[in-house]
DNA sequence: GTTGAGCGTT
């Protein structure tokens, strides 16, 4: 099974791709998502990714306090968007 | 040409 990953404090520049790289370093990434401006389409500085469930524990203490592009990322268990 | 804690799009 999978679990979804939140990834906060990212760069402005960081994008989908650029998630699924940094955090394919720890593991398999299923997928990563950079939530963008609605209308300008720039980052958020924030996003989500996909892992194996027995995988998520080292993805959360891998990328969380990682530092990229001087910034350390923050990850944590993502919340239910029905629920 | 900017900003900085947060929990999403088709």
């Amino acid at each position: 099974m999978t679990k979804t990953l939140y990834v906060g404090n990212l760069p402005w520049k960081i994008r989908s791709e650029q998630l699924q790289e940094i955090a394919s370093e720890f593991g398999e990434v299923i997928g990563a998502r950079v939530i963008l401006e609605k209308s300008t389409g720039r980052s958020r500085g924030y996003g989500f990714i996909e892992v194996r469930d027995e995988d998520a524990e080292k993805f959360m203490t891998g990328l969380n306090g990682k530092e990229v592009e001087g910034r350390q990322l923050v990850v944590s268990e993502a919340r239910e968007r029905n629920g």
